[in-house]
RNA sequence: GCCCGGGUGGCGAAACCGGUAUACGCGGAGCACUCAAAAUGCUCUGCCCGCAAGGGCGUGCGGGUUCGAGUCCCGCCCCGGGCACCA
């Protein structure tokens, strides 16, 4: 069976349900079949088939889904089907990401417990993914706020914790005043507050953090083992930021301390006429406690980030009245404290090349620093390229780039310098003072210090408690009768950590629980992992480039170093999708143009929604949701349905009409079904090797649009109807990854059959070639006519058709041709002079 | 400023390897069915000149390569996104 159709036996013939397309009742008939039947359970057994694990980002379970989730799921869910009729064992599972602020603001406001509006969003959206139609194994369907699952959590906490991964320390971090927790640096871009918006502060704390700057490297490296976007693997890239260099040491000489700085120019040493310290470097009031470099600092640090940061803020500083040793020529250069120099990266110091740096120039230029030339190269300063080096001693007259690895082996045989690298990367801060989250299985012992709660006492269950409001520290801290606990290792009185976890924690290993989700005695088994992991197409938003993605794939590596996993990178594809948009607008609340989909499901069906969000445009674009859209879509779908039923209906007709007489050239070779071969070729092709459902759909369309136009002469043969019959269950076998309701009525109604029980159909490549083709006839590259040819013919056949154009002829006229372009089956162009 | 995307009819878009630009859908016009409307089916629909046959022009702008460019190269303009004092 190629066509993925063939007649019905007898006696199985459906009869349609209804005259007129009404998915209200086709959807809910076809739910039900694959709810009663578990119909999209996979067991964990392996069997002949190749396996995929097709899955959709966690969804964050709030009011009810909205379009962006609709698109996500149409995507996954398309692919999913595919792949299984394609003869794959396909994993396709779903849960929520149930902890977070969202809930547990909802309950500071009304009082609600956040387990008790989570779990009402929770039925809400497992309410509206099965109205879609998304074929999920249920058996696994997990939430991160369950004690089953963040008891797991914990239990991989704990693991990081014995291997040094997970640690305590004060640092400066950032906060946010008005969710009042801390957060992790890369959840504050550009100094506000990722959730909230709010301007964040930086507070001295002491904090949880998990140690991923030890797998900056390989977290950079890795990248080029999995196939990403380059636009997510460029922005991963930059947020690790890798810059080489090396460290130089300058002494202060009246102070006695040595500042290492870092620098990716050691080139430049030479070019060195001043040194900046960060506002926020310790030993900056050491060195000058003046009334006005107090002020300097103290108002440096207050300033917000943003302040800080200002494009167009004219660099500021004051001299230190201090001097360091350039230690390349033993010259005395003068100190700054100067807010340009961030403490967090490198040492907090810098030396500074006026010459040859663009920041350093700006503020030499505004405090009167020499600026020294020590690069060739560039009209005018700063010069930021490369070039000979001159003033620089014995390194004069190299060029730069080529002197580099000596300059800093000589600074290293000097005790002056090392080669270093560093990144942008910082540790994960992952401690939150809030409630609604998972706790960290750990207690505070006077006696012993931090001590690990026992593997067998998880899940640390978090407390009820009335009160969520946050105050500077964790709501759990009002517990007390939960906080107050005794010390496992000692046995004396405790107190439990109130801290929290970021949620980001929950989602970074959810992928894996997926492959074992009812595992009570472990967090998965090794055999399950093996058989479904990597995680073989993963599918999110953009926004999720850097935190999820990040913090998934520096799990997956610890863990794999632990020895708990076999493979160092969770998702082997990633495919991100594109947002829908409103009017062109992002939809938001604030700008109150939300639109559900819910009300287009309640309207026009499922199958109508799923498809129009993939037709509108490619999946990875962002999309305009527009009403008049919707419309021709379903227009499309109530028209195979018509079809259908016509087909259905023409079964008993006689063969009325004459044309039956030639039934073998039909049945050979009849345009309706060599169009409906082409879809299958079409279509496998658009959602195998790329993810063009759009397209995809448009050629259903095509389809459809030819054999309405065959239909009367078809229905009037026996042989016709037949072929008709095949042609419309295959397209309906085509539609059914888009439009699984529809897709399952129309078959069944052409052939008895269950869709989804069907091998993806295959074109046959005889009905995909042509007997005759149109040849493109071109004069000096332009189109002059349209000639039809036998497919194959040779060149000088294509070339005599094409002459044989009086319109081409008539273009030649007195002019001579000096050359004849042939394209086979496709072109002839002549060059005339 | 740097790094990614993108710019094609009135609109969403297609053209996958350099070979018929505008598939498919929306919108618009017309015809059929109807007492009428809706629904449905069919036809037309890039712009300009022309009664027509036909011709010219057309993928953000300017150049280039090529028999032939939406597609490749160089230089710009505009829109969207990411990063942005990271030494």
């Amino acid at each position: 069976m190629r066509a993925g159709a063939r007649s019905p036996p007898p006696g199985t013939l459906s009869r349609p349900m209804t005259e007129r397309y009404d998915p209200s009742v086709i959807e809910p008939k076809w739910q039900r079949v694959w709810a009663e039947e578990r119909t999209w359970e996979v067991s964990n057994e392996a069997d002949e088939r190749p396996r995929s694990y097709v899955l959709e980002m966690l969804p964050y379970p709030s009011g009810e889904p909205h379009m962006g989730h609709l698109k996500v799921y149409s995507v996954g869910d398309a692919l999913a089907h595919y792949r299984r009729r394609a003869g794959m064992r396909v994993l396709h599972p779903m849960g929520y990401d149930a902890f977070g602020l969202p809930a547990e603001n909802h309950a500071i406001k009304t009082g609600q417990h956040p387990r008790a509006s989570t779990e009402a969003s929770i039925a809400q959206f497992r309410e509206q993914f099965r109205s879609w139609g998304i074929s999920i194994d249920w058996s696994r369907e997990l939430g991160t706020h369950e004690p089953e699952y963040y008891r797991w959590t914990q239990w991989i906490f704990l693991r990081l914790l014995e291997r040094g991964l997970a640690y305590r320390k004060e640092a400066a971090v950032v906060w946010c005043p008005v969710d009042e927790t801390v957060l992790a640096n890369e959840q504050a871009p550009g100094g506000f507050c990722e959730r909230c918006g709010s301007a964040v502060e930086s507070r001295q704390l002491e904090q949880w953090f998990f140690r991923i700057t030890d797998y900056a490297d390989r977290l950079l490296d890795d990248l080029a083992t999995i196939d990403w976007p380059e636009h997510v693997v460029t922005m991963q890239r930059n947020w690790i930021g890798r810059s080489p260099g090396a460290e130089v040491v300058f002494r202060c000489e009246s102070a006695g301390v040595d500042y290492p700085v870092f620098t990716t120019r050691p080139d430049t040493l030479f070019g060195a006429t001043f040194f900046v310290l960060a506002p926020e470097h310790p030993d900056v009031l050491g060195l000058n406690d003046s009334a006005e470099v107090r002020e300097y600092v103290d108002r440096a640090i207050s300033a917000s980030p943003e302040e800080r940061g200002a494009e167009l803020r004219e660099k500021t500083g004051v001299p230190l009245g201090r001097t360091v040793t350039n230690p390349v020529n033993g010259e005395e250069i003068p100190m700054f404290v100067a807010d340009y120099v961030l403490m967090e990266y490198g040492t907090g110091a810098i030396m500074a090349v006026p010459a040859h740096d663009e920041r350093d120039f700006e503020f030499a230029g505004r405090y009167g620093v020499e600026v020294r030339r020590v690069i060739e190269g560039g009209e005018e300063l700063p010069y930021t390229g490369d070039g000979p080096m001159t003033a620089s001693g014995r390194f004069d007259g190299r060029h730069n780039r080529e002197a580099y690895d000596e300059i800093v082996e000589w600074l290293a045989s000097e005790g002056r310098g090392r080669a270093a690298v560093n990144y942008k990367l910082r540790d994960w801060l992952l401690s939150r003072q809030r409630y609604w989250g998972c706790p960290i299985p750990v207690v505070h012992c006077p006696v012993c210090g931090v001590v690990s709660v026992p593997d067998e006492d998880l899940p640390v269950e978090l407390p009820e408690i009335e009160d969520f409001a946050p105050r500077g520290r964790s709501p759990l801290a009002a517990a007390e009768d939960w906080v107050r606990t005794s010390c496992p290792s000692c046995g004396g009185e405790a107190r439990r950590e109130t801290d929290t976890m970021d949620t980001f924690v929950d989602s970074s290993w959810y992928f894996l629980r997926y492959c074992d989700a009812r595992n009570d005695a472990e967090a998965w088994s090794e055999q399950a992992l093996a058989t479904w992991m990597p995680v073989d197409q993963y599918i999110g938003g953009v926004e999720h480039a850097i935190l999820h993605l990040m913090y998934a794939r520096f799990l997956t590596k610890a863990l794999a170093d632990l020895g708990l996993l076999g493979f160092q990178e969770p998702f082997a594809n990633l495919f991100t999708q594109g947002m829908i948009t409103r009017d062109g607008a992002k939809m938001s609340k604030s700008r109150g143009n939300v639109i559900s989909p819910r009300q287009y499901v309640e309207r026009y069906g499922a199958d109508t929604a799923r498809c129009y969000i993939l037709f509108i445009g490619p999946p990875d674009h962002d999309a305009d949701f527009s009403d008049e859209g919707v419309g021709g879509v379903h227009r499309f779908l109530a028209r195979l349905w018509r079809l259908a039923v016509e087909v259905a209906g023409s079964e008993g007709r006689a063969g009325s009409g004459g044309s039956d007489g030639e039934p073998g050239r039909q049945h050979r070779a009849s345009p309706a079904l060599r169009k409906t071969h082409w879809a299958i070729d079409k279509v496998t092709g658009d959602l195998r090797d790329r993810f063009a459902f759009n397209t995809a759909i448009a050629a259903l369309m095509e389809l459809l649009n030819d054999l309405y136009r065959d239909k009367e002469a078809m229905l009037a043969s026996e042989a016709g109807r037949g072929q008709l019959r095949d042609c419309v269950a295959t397209a309906a076998s085509l539609l059914f990854p888009f439009a699984p309701h529809l897709g399952s009525e129309v078959y069944e109604l052409m052939t008895g059959r269950r869709v989804w029980e069907e091998r993806w159909p295959e074109a046959d490549p005889r009905l995909l070639e042509r007997e005759v083709v149109q040849i493109v006839v071109q004069v000096n590259g332009k189109l002059r006519d349209r000639v039809e040819a036998p497919a194959g013919a040779s060149e000088n056949e294509q070339e005599r058709l094409a002459r044989a154009s009086a319109k081409v002829a008539a273009q030649i006229d007195g002019g001579q041709v000096v050359k004849t372009v042939v394209v086979p089956d496709r072109l002839v162009n002549f060059v005339v002079r």
